[in-house]
DNA sequence: CAGCATCCGCTTTGATACTG
DNA sequence: CAGTATCAAAGCGGATGCTG
């Protein structure tokens, strides 16, 4: 992108990050760590391979991304972010949190990766009960699993299915959401396609950080 | 510009504000709120007057920013913030915050507005002895001076001119910036055209909200 | 297959001119 | 003042081809 030309931190943020795509990229260095090409490329449905390319050379030449050549038997490209780019993070979750609102309205023709919950779980979910022994709640919706971890009074998202969770809930990511952040009970949730198979407790240990209208998504 | 077609926060958020110019377009009017559509030119050099008016259309379409027609003798429309627009002041604060290492090079083809330097300022600097009464400093750099306000461990930020600062900075912005976070000395910022007038206590009054070299710019 | 580069049609942007 | 109109240039999306 041509730059704005402007002495000003935020224009000058923007030279650098304010292309189509690159916070895209960011975010799916955030959620999944070092990445492949073939990854990223999976992440984010709808771009051009040779934007992917340009993108990641201009996220390198900033100092957001490194690029690792991962020793054989591996022996191929990884993506990571650079601690520059880690330092991104209060803006993606700000955009997050200011696109939480508009995921209420559904729209069918959305691609959807399970991955992308990833971030807004963890933002808007807490451990409602600390001080019993950690949960695992697999949730079934998109392309493939993820795990949301509670104990400690933390959360955490794991994107590799866990071995033994306490609790599976399966159905359309929206109705999931809402399930889990207490909106909807299982019993409504149902007739949106949401079914649960486990230990009925590990819904109740996980629940809204905030009042839960207030981060309604 | 085209939707990214995500089921994302992130995504759906870009969405509305990742089109070019249209973050710049929220820091105008987050430092100046109420703006006529020519105020907003002249903060944004370069943008083209086609784009502008697009921008505030699809702006005003995402409620982000509406539009107000003032009443005879002003008789001129305004644009101002949303509540929703204002929602946005995490997202512009990480990019600044993001953005500020960038500034340690100068560029001499940028342009430059003195506006500019509130978010910046006010972010930064703190008030070292909140219990004297308040102070004003006035900067003389860019087009127009602006004055950092120190009083009850506030910092705050005025466009207008005081009617009587305690002190006169008068230099380029740069330097102004590494003055009044303490990073140079009023004798060394001498040899960068940075001369001062009044009472020089009030240098010792503003100084740097983290340590200095954190968030050196 | 992973990681690109090239080509082409379309859309967006930038610069300028013009208008109520 | 607050835009619209026009047009060339740049950027993007999609398809395809190349290389280790």
């Amino acid at each position: 992108m041509r730059s704005y030309g402007e002495h000003c931190a935020i224009a000058k943020s923007l030279d650098l990050i304010g292309d189509r795509w690159s916070l895209l990229i960011v975010r799916e260095l955030m959620i999944r760590d070092a990445c492949r090409y073939t990854d990223l490329k999976y992440g984010l449905p709808g771009i051009a391979t040779n934007l992917l390319a340009d993108r990641l050379r201009e996220l390198e030449a900033a100092d957001v991304v490194k690029r690792e050549e991962a020793p054989p038997p591996v022996a191929t490209t990884l993506f990571r972010l650079t601690p520059r780019g880690e330092e991104l993070r209060p803006v993606i979750n700000g955009l997050l949190r200011w696109g939480l609102p508009l995921m209420r309205v559904e729209n069918p023709t959305d691609t959807f990766r399970s991955h992308w919950l990833a971030g807004a779980l963890e933002q808007t979910l807490s451990d409602q009960r600390p001080d019993e022994p950690p949960v695992a709640l697999e949730l079934r919706t998109g392309d493939r699993p993820i795990v949301i971890e509670a104990g400690g009074g933390e959360i955490g998202i794991g994107l590799q299915p866990a071995e033994q969770p306490d609790g599976i809930l399966t159905g359309p990511p929206k109705a999931l959401v809402e399930v889990v952040r207490g909106m909807l009970d299982l019993s409504a949730a149902e007739e949106f396609g949401v079914s649960f198979e486990g230990d009925r407790s590990v819904l109740g240990r996980i629940g809204p950080r905030e009042p839960a209208g207030s981060v309604a998504g």
